[in-house]
DNA sequence: GTGAAAGCGCTAACAA
DNA sequence: TTGTTAGCGCTTTCAC
């Protein structure tokens, strides 16, 4: 049998002859407090093993102190650092963390704002999964003056503050390290054109060869699935065209896995017949042989502005009062084995 | 601009010309309640755009609908993937998740543990992090009342149900497998053997050895990290020794990773001179390559199973005043190039 | 420096 | 079927 403790402050209060109003003073550090009255109400407080309740306090300040986040996936690698990010700030701020995931459908997504909007969160902080067609839902947390700041998967009509990682430079570097180990067919495994991110990375692909006058060579890039899957299909396609690459820039880690893995199969030694190197710094990319080079995103940093943007435009005043930010990080090459030829 | 909205029931009561408590019984689907001002409720609540605040109602009802899950570390699949089966039946118990990571410090567990007692969680699920030495802080979620269920990483002198995989069978099974290939000297590379789940994988394997009528001999046995790089030397140990193992069961996939990693530097072929089995079903184990046979722990059951325990029990009275349960899964081979043979 | 009183938004017991 | 009233635990304004 377990006895069951629910000790408010009236208790506290009752204890030392005071009232409820004295011991919350006492135990918020207020200045109009005698020494006295302090020492005892946190005595008493330790005595009676006091904790607040943070509904009670919540409902009366008007504030929950609780951030909540969306994202697509805990699993994917990417989010989860994100969103360690985002715990450390909220953590500084003695804010609470809630997350939620989309798994990438927008019903999801409706239903994580719905229930962050019941939980009067003071904040959200999101990436927009994959499927939206339409974001007008999360217009819905603007409008209620509940500030928004959206990570990686942005979308700039909603205009609200944003961090987002340069995708287009990340390609370039990545192009630019295929070229300076020597490769001369240089081809490109892409995704959807339809999604941003992607598009940007083939942009900073060309536009990495056409700055070494190199050729834009269509028979060296192929479009296709961002999966394993796909990435064996696109490079099994490039491996049967005429041109033969010498170096592959993958959109994305797990499109680079398929790719290493039908290499494999055709024999082809990585990286002294072709150099692979992906994108996103997924956990796997370390544990696989060769190991793969990618482009880091600085998750944890994109994690940290996210929630820092959200600290510091709340605290400047009326969030949505102020012109809409962008913030842009510089990815990080991470050189492994699978490029590096020397 | 963004005009704020802050809609209550008496907003919505007002415009109706009733009361809140009508308003509120029409939202909650009440008995007693005309169908017609229902449908004047559930129209005005629309045309408002009214969202219940969780808050008033979680201090009122004195339950707040949410469960705190604390989990070592996110970014290990085996937790995430944990996660998942809780969320899967709290939704279905309109409950939300709220997540603290104990990055395995006993310190982080406390503020975990407290974050949930005053964000009054009516329940917490917990796996225990690596440094615990002492779990006395758990006793005071347990002292206040609050249901606790334990996953995975237990301690059964806290008398609290929980849920666990069955590691020695599972271990019996990966030994068993080694042997049904063919295997005659199997090796075990083992984990720090005060940790009772490495224990008893290592019960496990000399169990079924025996069983096979196979001599356990301690020139196949190394104790190590359980880590890549304790994988790595412990592999190399064996190799240094004069029985040379056909098969290796490891403690726990990254060891096993590390255990490849030292082979293929041997350039010994995988299975065919060693097969391989590791334990815990991480990510990579299907994207390396040869791909890493394991054993799965049953990861979203275990979730799905610590989230009921939680559920059927505060509904079925005095969560503490029935007898204490432990759940224990069976665990599921996974066959993959690692160590099939044939 | 401390107390009294009100109220955050909701729900439930009781009354009508 | 609906209204009245009270109160969950906390904080804050206004007195004193």
């Amino acid at each position: 049998m377990v006895p069951i403790q629910k000790v408010t402050l009236q208790d506290i209060a009752k204890e030392l002859n005071t009232t409820a109003a004295t011991v919350s003073r006492a135990l918020s550090g207020h200045a109009a407090i005698s020494a006295q009255t302090k020492k005892a109400v946190l005595q008493a407080a330790k005595r009676l093993n006091y904790r607040p309740n943070n509904i009670a306090s919540s409902l009366r300040l008007g504030k929950s102190r609780i951030i909540g986040v969306i994202i697509p996936s805990a699993e994917i690698n990417f989010f989860g650092s994100v969103v360690h990010g985002i715990e450390k700030i909220a953590n500084e701020n003695n804010y609470t963390v809630l997350l939620y995931q989309s798994n990438e459908l927008v019903d999801f997504e409706k239903k994580g704002i719905e229930t962050f909007i019941r939980a009067r969160v003071d904040g959200v902080l999101a990436s927009i999964s994959k499927e939206s067609g339409s974001t007008a839902h999360f217009t819905e947390i603007k409008k209620r003056g509940v500030p928004l700041v959206l990570f990686d998967r942005v979308d700039d009509k909603l205009g609200v503050p944003s961090v987002v990682v340069d995708d287009y430079l990340g390609a370039f570097k990545a192009t630019q390290h295929l070229i300076d180990q020597g490769c001369t067919r240089i081809a490109h495994i892409g995704g959807q054109q339809h999604v941003q991110i992607f598009a940007q990375r083939f942009r900073g692909y060309r536009d990495a060869l056409q700055r070494n006058s190199m050729d834009v060579n269509e028979e060296l890039i192929v479009i296709g699935d961002v999966s394993i899957e796909g990435g064996r299909n696109c490079m099994n396609e490039l491996w049967q065209r005429q041109v033969k690459p010498d170096g592959v820039f993958a959109v994305e880690d797990f499109t680079a896995l398929g790719a290493m893995q039908a290499l494999k199969a055709a024999s082809v030694e990585i990286p002294a017949e072709v150099a692979l190197i992906g994108f996103a710094n997924e956990a796997f990319g370390e544990y696989i042989t060769p190991s793969l080079s990618t482009v880091d995103q600085q998750t944890i940093r994109m994690g940290e502005e996210a929630a820092r943007l959200f600290f510091t435009r709340s605290a400047a005043g009326r969030f949505y009062e102020q012109p809409s930010q962008k913030l842009v990080l510089e990815p990080v090459l991470l050189y492994r084995k699978s490029s590096l030829k020397n």
